[in-house]
DNA sequence: AAACTATATGCGAACAGAAGGCGAAGATCA
DNA sequence: TGATCTTCGCCTTCTGTTCGCATATAGTTT
């Protein structure tokens, strides 16, 4: 789909509007009254042009026959960084924050605060239906509660995907793999960098 | 795709935010303007540089024609059509194609054709870490390679979301469930909808 | 450090083609 | 028959392209 001029969007604009209000298309002239255009061969043509750009239908020589053709352009999303990786019991490998790539998220899977995006690796979340190469979308937040996935830093090295529960004024990290064991620290051994409110995943 | 300068940034970023906002492409004047440069000819190589690099798309010789290339894992979203529920062996629900709700989709996620969007009920597919409740963004298309989860409309009634093996001249159906039994049937009593190529989930 | 090279950035002017516009006449549809 | 769409020729305005020239800037070689 070719990218419009000014006076296409202007006129595809007009006609979304029209149709949405009306159900029916307008008509040559009226489209030309509407942009005090004197002829309706310039009208003609804007059509023609926004037909092969591939933003309308027409039927030939039928009345009001323009048909929009559904757009599928920007919704509502944000572009969030996407910081790197995330695995069980290894660091996440951090990309260059200035130059990293980002991906665009729904707003619908983001949470209220700073979020950012990282990448799966391994299956250790398998029983949470996370697995190997899901982006997961995270909140920058320390505050947890308890069965909430999170980023979790441990004695300031390893970074984990994990479920967390408070337990008798400890902490567990809960792997969803059966075939790996939770890890129990002191709450002071753990730090939360963030907490998982999404997940996508391409196949 | 090859790093960029300062100015080639800042650029890009001008015509990203214009095409966001306006819907379509800044002229070459408007870009000069923006960023004072007297001359059209050191705009256009600003852009022939950025075609060069691969981030933007231009037609020759055509007014306000930029375009701009989608990143690798980033690009934008779209709205697509949030068309109901499936679940095993349960019809879609339909809603009214007309007034459906749409949810936004980045763009990395769908495939090439007609893409939209369902929501997951039950658990049948909980073995291929999709989970009640997901969303699962479906390419309109018939053609199936083994192993790709599918739409499958069973005997023109039942509407379900099953991983498609071909086996023998029939048709397997296999949910991702311990507890769920595949399907067999003839290559005539199965119709696929679509196949899924994404996944999102909101905690 | 100095010389060199390639690239990026910038200017202004001349030009050519696309986009936007007009009016009139003809063609179709309902 | 009346309402609409199509086509044609001609014009103006907008916009992109090219050319020659000049100055930074960064990386390489000597």
């Amino acid at each position: 789909m070719l990218p419009l001029t000014k006076r296409q969007r202007e006129i595809l604009d007009y006609l979304n509007e029209f149709i949405q209000q009306h159900g029916y298309a307008p008509s040559l002239e009226e489209i030309g009254r509407r942009f005090n255009l004197s002829s309706l061969a310039t009208v003609h043509k804007h059509l023609t042009n926004l037909q092969e750009k591939g933003f309308i239908r027409r039927a030939w020589n039928r009345s009001r026959s323009v048909e929009l053709v559904p757009t599928r352009a920007g919704g509502r999303a944000v572009e969030l960084p996407l910081l790197g990786f995330v695995a069980a019991g290894v660091p996440i490998e951090a990309v260059d924050p200035a130059n990293s790539e980002t991906i665009a998220v729904p707003e619908a899977l983001i949470g209220k605060g700073d979020s950012y995006v990282l990448r799966v690796k391994g299956d250790s979340m398998i029983d949470e239906q996370i697995r190997d190469g899901d982006f997961v979308i995270v909140e920058n937040r320390k505050s947890v509660d308890n069965g909430e996935m999170v980023i979790a830093l441990l004695g300031g090295v390893d970074v984990t995907l994990k479920k967390f529960y408070r337990e008798n004024g400890r902490v567990r990290l809960q792997p969803a793999n059966p075939a790996m064991q939770p890890i129990m620290v002191g709450p002071n051994d753990v730090e939360v960098q963030g907490v998982v409110v999404g997940v996508m995943r391409k196949y």
